[in-house]
DNA sequence: AGGGCTACCTGTACGC
DNA sequence: TGCGTACAGGTAGCCC
């Protein structure tokens, strides 16, 4: 579910409504997830405000008003939904308290985290200190790939490693390449300076458009009623094996293959 | 050092 | 209907 473009919706979506709003209670329902959620993290919640929300590749940062601040990581399943109602769900994780409503975290694979840190550390803890360059930022640009090019690994798999660029995930590669026009499984090194460039293009490209739709819905993922989800209807490849290619239409072109343990879906005719 | 593979966990879809 | 298997958008840690 969730890659940039999904966890950057959450991310708007989460300060459309938690800004600062001071936190009444907090309650761990369920502490186990990738990493248990810190005890102390309800005592250090209670009376505190949320004073912003942001993001770096696929990670949430709440920074507090109490020189804390709360790393989360949604997983695959990971998500939050605003309710004004008390009632459980299966996989809730943590409560937390705001006047007349609550914010609930929901993992059911559980691969998810949430870890608290303090404020002034948070940007250099092991999770986010070695990651990648934002890819809609300035700094994804063609001389940090040219950079790169000692990387022996397929397009793809320097696409998915968050060192590499911060955000992409299994969809999103599959969706720039074919975009770009790049076969999955070229070498990295070997791409030429126009190919870097149109992965660049594609790369803004697709992600703002993702951004601008509330994300990819695939399964039953939504944030309380919010409209969000909508990039489904707009991917080319990702999930089309078998099925004919939307740009050179011919029959049958979009096909699957594995790379890393991960599903990658491509056109045989458009992507060389 | 830097890749590749596997584990982590639950739900769903599909074949028999 | 039920059972077994494969697969699902994530990272991290081990092994080579």
């Amino acid at each position: 579910m969730p890659e940039l473009p999904e966890v950057e919706t959450v991310k708007n979506f989460l300060n459309l409504h938690l800004l600062k709003s001071t936190i009444l209670w907090a309650k761990i329902e369920n502490k186990k997830l990738r990493y248990e959620i810190p005890p102390q993290i309800c005592k250090i919640l209670i009376n505190s405000r949320i004073t912003k929300i942001t993001r770096r590749g696929k990670y949430l940062i709440f920074l507090l008003n109490n020189k804390f601040a709360i790393l989360c990581h949604l997983g695959m399943t990971g998500c939050f939904r605003l309710s004004t109602k008390s009632k459980k769900r299966k996989h809730d994780h943590l409560f937390i308290g705001i006047k007349k409503k609550q914010i609930i975290f929901n993992d059911i694979r559980k691969f998810g985290f949430i870890k608290l840190y303090k404020a002034s550390e948070i940007f250099t803890c092991p999770h986010l200190k070695k990651i990648g360059p934002e890819p809609l930022s300035e700094n994804f640009n063609i001389s940090y790939l040219e950079k790169n090019k000692s990387k022996k690994v397929s397009v793809k798999s320097f696409l998915m490693n968050q060192n590499n660029v911060a955000g992409l995930g299994n969809i999103y590669c599959s969706e720039i390449l074919f975009d770009s026009g790049i076969h999955p499984e070229k070498n990295f090194v070997k791409l030429k300076p126009e190919e870097y460039e149109k992965i660049l293009k594609s790369t803004t490209k697709i992600l703002n458009q993702a951004i601008e739709k509330g994300g990819t819905t695939i399964k039953d993922y939504n944030i309380s009623d919010e409209k969000i989800g909508y990039f489904k209807n707009k991917l080319k490849v990702y999930d089309r094996n078998g099925m004919a290619c939307y740009r050179c239409k011919k029959n049958i072109n979009i096909k699957k293959i594995f790379q890393n343990g991960r599903s990658t879906f491509y056109c045989v005719k458009c992507q060389k």
